[in-house]
RNA sequence: GGGUGCUUAGCUCAGCUGGAAGAGCAUCUCGUUUACACCGAGAGGGUCGGGAGUUCGAACCUCUCAGCACCCACCA
């Protein structure tokens, strides 16, 4: 199919019908499609982060992914076919969150699938919302995500990204699925998997286990609480400051520091926990800071992670009184750890808090301390900072569940030394990654209680009194992966024993998104079917935030599967910052849409502020780079515009064998510029250096039309002039290659209408090669000099017509030029075209020998310029 | 508390292994209608965050101080 553009390109440029000419004609010729054919060395790998598709996209998404698509775009045109995949990450809390808000439903497990069910978008109703069930919720959230997904496609074809849509895979998708469940069985096989009940932070809001990379600080108002703790048998006490009075019930210890004056004499008593009288003992541990709070400190199951690891340390046992909904369990003192020197008294206080939320227990017993006498003091205010879960909005609990855990924590040198064998660009990235794994001090908890995800491949045998078999899990054999265990059954079992005495029980949890993330490489080769590719990719692109999550789970998976790096090398992006220096986001609503940027300046445009920014460095956003970008497209359309005029003109009209045509010095001293621009750009790519590439080619391309094409542009009228024409038409033919991956739209639209094109060339400019060396091969040394020269000679004449306010179309009378006999020689090898550009009338140019000058500075002396007629 | 990055013109940013401070925008002046008003020519504007050191020579290397941003840890 060939491109609809006509011959000669239109008076207006009409970025919208370029934009929909182009779009059109790459879709329709399979213009970034990855060849499968090619041998490995032959191709380029790029893992392409998955966006997720549970909102809007931002101007950050487009910032970096373009960035990524300059640099696929540059490996197409150097020669290799690319395997660029996309992706959707549509699995996860995200989506599920934004299903219950758009159609305001929640999930309840419990409940019978109800066919007739149709979600409709519900986001401003506030009555409670609708309970459906398990499988009508993952529907709703099917029907949501695709149409999700149409909307970011379109965006990213908008803005002319050159993904290969034929390698598309969405993380829900049964491909991802197998991959993911296919990756828990190789780990579980390799003993790297561990199914266990400890305390596990969980997030009450979404009611799931979170890992550690998930886990956010925020600052919030609290209080501390001063509390009367009486000694055992005595009239004294001691005064503990804590921020959640809540857990009084399950205190376990109290603990001083060993050498605290204050608390020496009380090591080995006991305090009895006000309000429940439960006798815990004093004891003496560094664990304990004596400059903190009161300097003595209760620990209680669980306050924080110390509280965990002092509970596992001591063996001591366990008083779990919140539950997974994240409010106060109804349990009974006097029964199991809860013990009390007065169960009455303590049952009577505890009736008033079980059931409660934390936030209202807190208050509650607040107010019972006081009325018994129990407060020092009243509460005095504090901020403090609490861990989160990222996307929650209540403070992480630590409960126990039964959980699914990756090991990771005897892996940290392993994982160093894998992060090592990576190129980081920027470099110091790599610290970043390095002291996040120094830091990890948990599994990998990859279980989560949630619905719209990757299940386990996993079911429990049940006994003859229908209790799971924890110790034993049957896992699925491969064959039948990908597999949901809460349908399919495992292999010697059916359907009528699940959750039968002697039958078995599905895993009802769902993966961790991160589990399947993880996995975004061997998932777009399972997308691709490709049998030729494999780890390690060339590059991943990411942003700084995920290098904890997504590098660093990737790089944990490439290593445990297949003990090698996944990719050679992992390219961080910067972020956008709006004009007050604040990290753009949604939640802080400050975020510009793409499309109305895109409708506004034009893709291009938008892109080429995407790669004036620096790999890694945070960029402010800047509308008036767009506009400049507009500038370039604009000058690249007229410049084009104007060259094809002259070549239409001209003798080489048609002709594509030109080049041999430049034979002037001067055009020749401009190809070796151009050459030169060619050779940084081409330098700077092979580092991914984008943004340097663009500079030296912008930098040029505006050089070119100020000066060079103003300078040849009489020459090129003549109609016997052959090398000034050709010179151009070389010119243009190399922008449009070099801005290709820049401005894909403008270029296609410029390269399909030049009038030297073959009539049976239907390629696109994006399958053309990139410039090569060995066309410049006569002119790879060519002198530049008398270019430079010409150049000065003709600022300076400009400057002296602007001083004299005239027109730059004046007459020059008479000029003299002061150079060295070496410099004067060559610049008299340009004098048509000084006289030309300049307005010089006939021997109006004189030159004056001066030795006494470097050989590259040029005296210019106008004596006689006419004044500006009024 | 630990780490990383940044600080250059009014703004946004370049400035490679040290060798006469740069671009775009903005401002001001002038010009311009046969590629382009989404135009052109020019001008002004900086003690390169402060201080010390190394060097013939420092925006760049070393030390130090300050400010900003981000990451990690702690948080009774």
């Amino acid at each position: 199919m060939s491109y609809k553009s006509t011959k000669s390109l239109d008076n207006r440029m009409d970025l919208p019908e370029i934009e929909n000419r182009c779009k059109s004609f790459w879709a329709e010729n399979n213009t970034y499609r990855y060849d499968n054919s090619r041998s490995r060395e032959e191709t380029f790998v790029i893992d392409t982060p998955p966006p997720t598709v549970s909102g809007s996209l931002h101007i950050g998404h487009i910032f970096s992914y373009t960035q990524t698509d300059v640099i696929a775009r540059y490996q197409r045109m150097s020669g290799k076919t690319v395997f660029y995949p996309i992706g959707w990450d549509d699995n996860g809390l995200p989506t599920e969150r934004r299903v219950q808000n758009y159609y305001n439903i929640t999930c309840n497990p419990s409940l019978p699938y109800d066919p007739n069910f149709k979600p409709e978008h519900n986001e401003q109703d506030k009555s409670p919302r609708k309970e459906v069930s398990r499988k009508n919720f993952i529907e709703a959230c099917e029907t949501l995500t695709s149409s999700d997904e149409i909307v970011f496609e379109n965006v990213f074809k908008n803005i002319g990204h050159s993904y290969d849509w034929n390698i598309k895979y969405t993380t829900i998708g049964a491909g991802s699925i197998k991959v993911s469940q296919e990756s828990f069985i190789d780990l579980y096989e390799k003993g790297e998997l561990h199914l266990m009940e400890s305390p596990t932070m969980w997030d009450v809001t979404f009611q799931s286990a979170i890992a550690q990379a998930e886990v956010e600080d925020k600052e919030i108002q609290g209080f501390f609480h001063d509390i009367k703790f009486p000694i055992e048998g005595t009239d004294d006490y001691v005064v503990i400051a804590t921020t959640r009075p809540e857990f009084l019930p399950a205190c376990i210890s109290i603990v001083a520091h060993p050498d605290d004056e204050r608390y020496k004499k009380y090591f080995g008593k006991k305090v009895l926990v006000p309000l429940f009288d439960t006798p815990v003992e004093i004891v003496a541990s560094d664990h304990a800071e004596m400059d903190k709070g009161t300097g003595i400190m209760m620990v209680c199951t669980f306050g924080d992670a110390a509280d965990v690891a002092w509970w596992k340390q001591t063996g001591l046992p366990l008083k779990q009184i919140i539950g997974l909904d994240g409010c106060l369990l109804d349990v009974e003192f006097g029964k199991g750890a809860f013990v009390s020197n007065n169960p009455e008294r303590a049952n009577g206080f505890y009736k008033q808090l079980a059931g409660l939320s934390t936030k209202q227990a807190r208050e509650k017993i607040v107010q019972l301390l006081r009325e018994n006498n129990y407060l020092a003091c009243e509460p005095r205010p504090l901020t403090h900072t609490v861990k989160f879960y990222e996307k929650g909005n209540l403070p992480l609990e630590f409960v126990t569940s039964r959980q699914w855990f990756i090991t990771l924590q005897d892996k940290k040198d392993a994982m160093v030394a894998m992060g090592r064998k990576i190129k980081w660009k920027p470099e110091h990235m790599q610290y970043r990654y390095e002291e996040w794994v120094r830091g990890l001090n948990q599994d990998w908890c990859i279980s989560r209680q949630r619905f719209f995800g990757v299940p386990f491949p996993v079911w429990y045998k049940l006994d003859d009194k229908g209790n799971a078999d924890y110790e034993h899990p049957m896992l699925a054999d491969r064959s039948q992966l990908p597999v949901d265990p809460m349908i399919d059954c495992p292999k010697g079992y059916t359907e009528a024993q699940r959750g039968q005495p002697n039958g078995f029980i599905g895993d009802k949890d769902i993966m961790d998104t991160w589990a399947t993330s993880s996995l975004t490489p061997q998932i777009a080769l399972e997308a691709a079917e490709s049998d030729k590719l494999g780890l390690p990719f060339d590059i991943r692109p990411q942003a700084h935030d995920i290098i904890r999550t997504w590098a660093f789970y990737t790089i944990a998976k490439a290593m445990m599967h297949e003990n090698t790096i996944p990719w050679k090398e992992i390219l961080i992006s910067g972020c956008i910052l709006d004009p007050d220096r604040k990290k753009m986001s949604k939640s802080k609503g400050n975020v510009v849409t793409p499309q109305h940027l895109i409708d506004t300046y034009g893709a291009d445009s938008i892109r080429y502020w995407a790669s004036r920014a620096r790999l890694g460095v945070d960029t402010a956003f800047e509308e008036q780079i767009m506009a400049q970008g507009k500038k370039l497209v604009n000058k690249i359309f007229n410049a084009s515009k104007f060259v094809f005029t002259i070549v239409e003109n001209s003798k080489l009209n048609g002709v594509s064998d030109y080049r041999k045509f430049i034979t002037e010095p001067l055009d020749k001293a401009w190809q070796s510029k151009i050459y030169a621009m060619v050779k940084q750009a081409t330098e700077s790519f092979s580092t991914h250096d984008y943004a340097t590439a663009l500079d030296v080619i912008e930098k040029r391309f505006w050089d070119f039309c100020d000066n060079y094409l103003e300078i040849v542009k009489k020459r090129a009228y003549a109609p016997e002039d052959c090398s000034a024409v050709a010179s151009l038409m070389e010119t243009i033919d190399t922008f449009l290659r070099v801005f290709a991956p820049f401005c894909p739209f403008i270029t296609e639209e410029v390269y399909q209408a030049r009038p030297w094109a073959a009539a049976t060339d239907k390629v696109s400019l994006h399958n053309v090669m990139w410039p090569q060396s060995s066309e410049y091969a006569d002119i790879a040394n060519a002198d530049g000099a008398l270019y430079d020269a010409v150049s000065a000679i003709t600022a300076e004449i400009r400057k002296a017509k602007t001083a004299a306010n005239v027109s730059q179309r004046t007459q020059v009378q008479k000029a003299v030029i002061a150079a060295p006999d070496a410099s004067l020689n060559l610049i008299k090898e340009g004098l048509v075209d000084i006289r030309n550009v300049c307005g010089l009338q006939e021997n109006a140019l004189s030159f004056v020998s001066a030795a006494e000058l470097a050989v590259n500075d040029i005296e210019l002396d106008l004596t006689e310029l006419p004044q500006k007629a009024s």
